[in-house]
RNA sequence: GGAAGCAUAGCUCAGCUGGGAGAGCACCUGCCUUACAAGCAGGGGGUCACAGGUUCGAGCCCUGUUGUUUCCACCA
């Protein structure tokens, strides 16, 4: 039963030990199990070639930690794990792979190429689960599924076809991000605007059949060859007569309509702006108004196509330089201005993005937003933090049509077929031989894939195997949480809303569990370019997946970013050492193999029993309430400050080898029955350290991770004793305190002269005077000692405390001090008299507050009237 | 342009529904008091950004100001 214990605890020598002993026994295993409550998370699916950061860490510990928790409490849990394709990262990584070789994908071809992908994710594929194993995520893995899984495709196809017929989705001509290094276009979530230098170059451009000029200014010269007209606001006198007329388009001598629209601002640049309705959001919603020729000028590289005339072949920042240089010799631009405007980038490969006009695959947001949103005001969605609420609906409420299709090979291919005879799109969920229209056999697949996110949007059901009809499905749907970083709201959690109702036509789940970013030490984001990462898997070698978990979880609050310091994660390590010792020092005075509590607690007993107690209550509301930081920082003090620095202490007399049997088996049960309790608590923050030691004390079961969760309990309070057992380490305190200020060594013992009301008391506590005040003898009585001005004082507010140290003391310097304690508790008192004075505090302060500083004013007079006395005797 | 977060000890941050300001690290003093030196005991250090307001009472609620970060929008 009683193993030896290391002195120091090593994470290394167990860890993965313990995780082969849980998997082994299958105790990740969800199963449908209609005695009991369901509790499921789906994991936020990292990429499938994708090594684990610290975001992974902090988002799949602060799941593993809720599922752990509701697994003890006797939910059926499900932890549904799994990896995303993620299109355009993977294939990114494969062609990089190819570039080494001196080739492209085209090179191999679409097929070899897919084949090369699909090795690329056999290879890599396991690899970050593996990373999550170390974490100790406690995962369902034979449930492990990916986004290309052959269920899941069909879910992905079901979910196209379905929302085609019902027609939110939609092909259609519109304007997109497009990036050129990627060659595919991006859903405006995929672009990440940020502040370029540029210039504004102001160019003219000659009325037709006039001598006349408008000037106007342009960031992007290099797609003019695209502009088919010339908005002025309509309010706006100086271009009143020109409306109607056109302009000749320079470079292209082309004419072009000018044209008014209250788009226009009068005071910006020279109050026109050239149209470019191929190339630009705004400039596509102008065309369309009035009609305007839609002339795209580039191709999906990026260079300049045929439109462009002479500029045809040349890549855009080519283009630029060369269309401003013709310019300026045509004299024709007239000025150029520095100019800091927002520039759109893709968010793979940091490429500035086209605004293009192509024909794309969208899903119509409009009818869904307003569902999306009712379900979270109702409440029916809540997102913790509460603020991202706002965040949400401001999203919703502005949302365009999201568009899915990405020029690439590696995804979901979308089922959609073109016929070549009729031009009519057939769009099935089994692949035709004909066209559905004409019958026609000379059809095409389109060559586009979807967008990641349009699979991973359907996770929370399509990982539970619809569109079958599963049991997992009718039990652990909708799912209770989703934990993810805020960052991924509108990438993510947004579609799974709108997938997850529209098609399941219930909310795929109740909360959204918001964390922050991990950023380095100085506030930066961890990322490659920086070189600032911190590998989690360095960290846990080093320090243990538990001293790495507890660092994410304390020390933030939930929504907000975390910074990572070698220096915290050493402290939690600090902290796991401690509670191993803690549980050496228990174990190497265990004799009993139960702990049972005895009917006669002591009052330390009493003491220790009840602040668990109320442990065991605020961590679980905590958790519940997803405070996670907060019940961790519990723990910790609880285990540390209370559990170590106190009780253990207070043991130690009871535990002695001659001590009474009864009593030290009775502080063997209390000390055992606590620190069972905490490593309970304490487990779904620290899995492995739990296990570990839970496994040396005494149990019954295969492991703490399946022990049941600890429970308020009437019983376990004592606020007597808790009152009593304060008043005995106050005078602890004070005695500690004054000795460490006279520096009295802790071998140097004295004699304790203890003078107060309560003798029985400190009578008691002597044992503990002797422990932990360092005390030779302990006198109680009620009269202060003759000797007494010949000694050092202290005093609480129950105790006035002699020591014979007076030697050490010099008598002016200890009026001193006394005077000061005196003054502080006095000051204190006022403010307490003032408060309790005052008629509308007492009157309005609930009964509880008014009662407590009551209490406070009593103590703190009693502390004074004994501080007095030891003056006095000065 | 819109929205949100943050501003508390030297550093990084907690602070739950308002009731005498906390942790970790750092710093100072004294200790190997046989679970733990990855430790023990003690200590110093904060007009809780600023200005108003609500309240018996404000770090916490409201308004404004300043600084800072982020997200959304994208005026050519």
């Amino acid at each position: 039963m009683i193993k030896e214990l290391p002195k120091v605890y090593e994470p290394k020598d167990t860890e993965d030990k313990l995780y082969q002993f849980w998997m082994d026994n299958g105790l990740f295993n969800a199963e449908v199990d209609k005695n009991k409550k369901p509790f499921s998370i789906v994991i936020p699916p990292p990429n499938v070639t994708g090594q684990l950061h610290m975001g992974h860490a902090l988002d799949n510990t602060l799941q593993d930690i809720l599922i752990r928790t509701k697994r003890m409490q006797g939910y059926s849990t499900l932890w549904m794990p799994g990896t995303d394709h993620a299109g355009i990262a993977t294939q990114i990584k494969v062609e990089a792979e190819l570039r080494k070789d001196g080739l492209t994908r085209y090179d191999l071809g679409r097929e070899k190429f897919l084949e090369k992908v699909w090795e690329w994710k056999e290879t890599y594929g396991s690899r970050i689960i593996n990373q999550l194993h170390k974490l100790g995520a406690s995962c369902d893995w034979r449930r492990t599924r990916f986004t290309m899984d052959e269920g899941l495709s069909k879910a992905v196809r079901e979910v196209f076809v379905t929302l085609y017929e019902k027609g939110l989705i939609y092909k259609g001509n519109r304007i997109i991000n497009w990036c050129p290094e990627c060659t595919t276009a991006l859903s405006d979530a995929e672009v990440e605007y940020s502040e370029q230098a540029g210039h504004l170059w102001y160019i003219k451009y000659q009325i037709e059949n006039s001598d006349e000029y408008l000037e106007i200014a342009t960031t992007r010269p290099e797609t003019m060859m695209g502009d088919t007209g010339i908005a002025v606001n309509p309010k706006d006198e100086r271009y009143k007569h020109l409306i109607g007329k056109n302009a000749i388009l320079p470079l292209m001598n082309r004419p072009i309509p000018i044209f008014a629209d209250d788009y226009v601002e009068m005071d910006f640049g020279t109050g026109c702006v050239k149209v470019t309705p191929c190339h630009d959001p705004n400039d596509f919603d102008m065309g369309k108004r009035h009609d305007l020729e839609f002339i795209l000028v580039m191709d999906g590289d990026g260079k300049i196509n045929k439109n462009g005339g002479k500029y045809c072949g040349m890549d855009r920042m080519e283009a630029r330089k060369a269309v401003v240089k013709d310019l300026e010799e045509l004299g024709l631009l007239t000025r150029t201005e520095d100019y800091k405007h927002n520039v759109g980038a893709c968010y793979r490969c940091g490429t500035n993005v086209e605004p293009m006009t192509s024909a794309q695959w969208f899903v119509k947001m409009a009818p869904f937003a307003e569902h999306d949103m009712e379900a979270v005001k109702r409440g029916d969605i809540r997102f913790v933090p509460e603020r991202f609420t706002k965040t949400y609906m401001n999203w919703m409420e502005n949302v365009h049509d999201w568009c899915i299709s990405r020029q690439l090979w590696w995804g979901h291919r979308i089922p959609a077929w073109y016929c070549a005879d009729c031009g009519h799109i057939t769009v099935s969920r089994t692949d035709p031989d004909k066209c559905e229209k004409c019958g026609s056999t000379h059809i095409k697949q389109d060559e586009d894939v979807l967008d990641t996110w349009f699979s991973s949007g359907m996770w929370p059901f399509s990982t539970m195997g619809w569109p079958e009809k599963t049991e997992e499905l009718a039990y652990y749907y909708p799912t209770n949480v989703l934990v993810t970083g805020y960052d991924i709201i509108f990438f993510w959690v947004a579609r799974m809303i709108a997938f997850g109702l529209e098609v399941m036509d219930e909310k795929p789940f109740n909360d959204v569990f918001l964390h922050g970013i991990v950023r380095d030490s100085q506030g930066r984001k961890m990322s490659k370019s920086l070189g600032n990462g911190i590998d989690p898997l360095e960290v846990i070698e080093k320090y243990g997946a538990d001293a790495l978990r507890f660092t994410l979880v304390t020390g933030n609050s939930p929504g907000n970013d975390t910074r990572f310091y070698y220096e915290r994660v050493e402290a939690n390590r600090n902290f796991c050492n401690k509670i191993w010792n803690a549980s050496r020092f228990v174990m190497m005075n265990l004799t009993v193999d139960d702990f049972t509590l005895s009917e006669n607690l002591s009052i330390e007993d009493k003491w220790i029993l009840t602040l668990y107690n109320q442990l065991v209550k605020e961590v679980t509301e905590n958790i519940e309430k997803y405070e996670l930081g907060v019940a961790a920082d519990k723990l910790y003090s609880f285990i540390w400050d209370k559990y170590c620095d106190w009780y253990i202490e207070l043991c130690k007399t009871r535990l002695s080898a001659d001590a009474d049997k009864q009593a030290n088996e009775c502080a063997q049960k209390v000390l055992g029955y606590v620190l069972v309790g905490t490593l309970k608590l304490l487990h779904p923050f620290m899995p492995f350290i739990t296990e570990t030691i839970w496994q040396a004390l005494p149990h019954e079961g295969v492991s703490i991770m399946v022990s049941q969760w600890e429970k308020f309990d009437d019983k376990l309070v004592f606020p007597e004793a808790v009152a009593q057992m304060e008043q005995i380490m106050d005078v602890v305190k004070v005695v500690r305190n004054r000795r460490s200020e006279i520096n009295v060594p802790p071998s140097k013992r004295a004699s304790l002269t203890i003078v107060t009301e309560s003798p029985e008391l400190f009578a008691q506590a002597e044992p503990f005077l002797k422990k932990l005040a360092w005390a030779s003898e302990v006198t109680v009585c009620a009269e202060v000692p003759a000797n007494a001005e010949s000694m050092v004082s202290c005093a609480t507010n129950v105790a006035q405390v002699f020591m014979p140290l007076s030697e050490l003391v010099d008598t002016e310097k200890e009026k001193a001090r006394i005077n000061g304690e005196i003054e502080k508790a006095k000051k204190f008192v006022a403010s307490l008299e003032a408060k309790l004075s005052n008629e509308n505090f007492v009157a309005k302060a609930p009964a509880a507050v008014v009662n407590a500083e009551r209490e406070k004013l009593e103590k703190n007079k009693a502390l004074i009237a004994k501080l007095e006395d030891s003056l006095r005797l000065l």
